[in-house]
DNA sequence: GGTATCAGTATACTTAGTATAGTACATAAA
DNA sequence: TTTATGTACTATACTAAGTATACTGATACC
């Protein structure tokens, strides 16, 4: 009954797509569960710290992340742990040595954060690289060890 | 002077790694650059919905995302268009036929989106799927267009 | 004419994040 | 022993981002 305006490409049903989503039925879609903490402000930030560039302590973080402020940090890392993502190396938190490091779960984002930075390499060189030339992600990560993250080699 | 608290394994510069993290030297960070709109609540799934579930329109984009308000979709795809990750197929915005796509940037960030399902069909399976059973990047993309997207391969 | 759909706006409200200062404890030097 | 610094945070007040709900003007259907 809205055929003569709605009878455009897209209204062929979700299903039979020509495109790649997954023919796989989800009860909910793996993205928006995934965008709890994930999709929180910083959250990607901090793990960049301490997956990659092994900033493991607060005010480390802190320090490597302009404009990001005590509270939030406080409230990331505690959003972090609670769902696994991060954990403690001495298991419980000791003021003084609060050490941060990556669960397997946290891990499992790494092939995230890379693709980011892929992204970003390759359409923000001009305030990413100083010769704002962009860069493939095989040029930024030529370890044949990044491969095996992306595919969830272990 | 504060060796005795700092000697502990992270604090041995940045650059020496063993990790993966790219030895190019950055400006600034890729990561952070691209967490612009792409950071903001809604814009992934947004994405998702044009690029790959094929829901080009409005009202359906809306109908598609519980919880989405008209509002926040109108600025999201306003920031999107102005950042050219998406654009009109007419060019421009006609009334009653607005439908949306791709550009050949919004189109590059499909590959981030892939390993977000990938992240949410492994860790949060329980909710995701019926059988409550996680499934890997390769279960749910058995298409080899998957890989070659990732790859950047065109 | 009455109803429905289109793509949005307008207004008010609530939550999320920011700014800035301060806490309690520990270490180190003078 | 005082002073200074560093640790990981917390408290309070404020601003920006997102939510809820209603509404607009246009086109189309019956």
């Amino acid at each position: 009954m809205r055929q003569s305006i709605t009878s455009l490409k897209e209204e062929k049903t979700n299903k039979e797509q020509d495109g790649i989503w997954p023919q796989v039925k989800f009860v909910q879609c793996p993205i928006r569960t995934s965008l709890g903490v994930l999709g929180k402000k910083w959250t990607m930030l901090i793990l960049r710290d301490i997956g990659f560039l092994k900033i493991v302590r607060f005010n480390r973080i802190l320090d490597s992340i302009p404009g990001l402020t005590p509270r939030v940090l406080s409230m990331r890392l505690r959003e972090l742990e609670d769902e696994g993502y991060i954990e403690c190396v001495g298991g419980k938190r000791e003021p003084l040595i609060v050490v941060w490091r990556l669960t397997e779960k946290g891990r499992d984002t790494l092939p995230i954060l890379i693709h980011i930075t892929a992204f970003g390499s390759k359409w923000h060189a001009d305030v990413v690289f100083e010769d704002k030339k962009p860069r493939s992600l095989n040029e930024i990560f030529p370890q044949p060890e990044v491969s095996r993250i992306m595919m969830g080699i272990r």
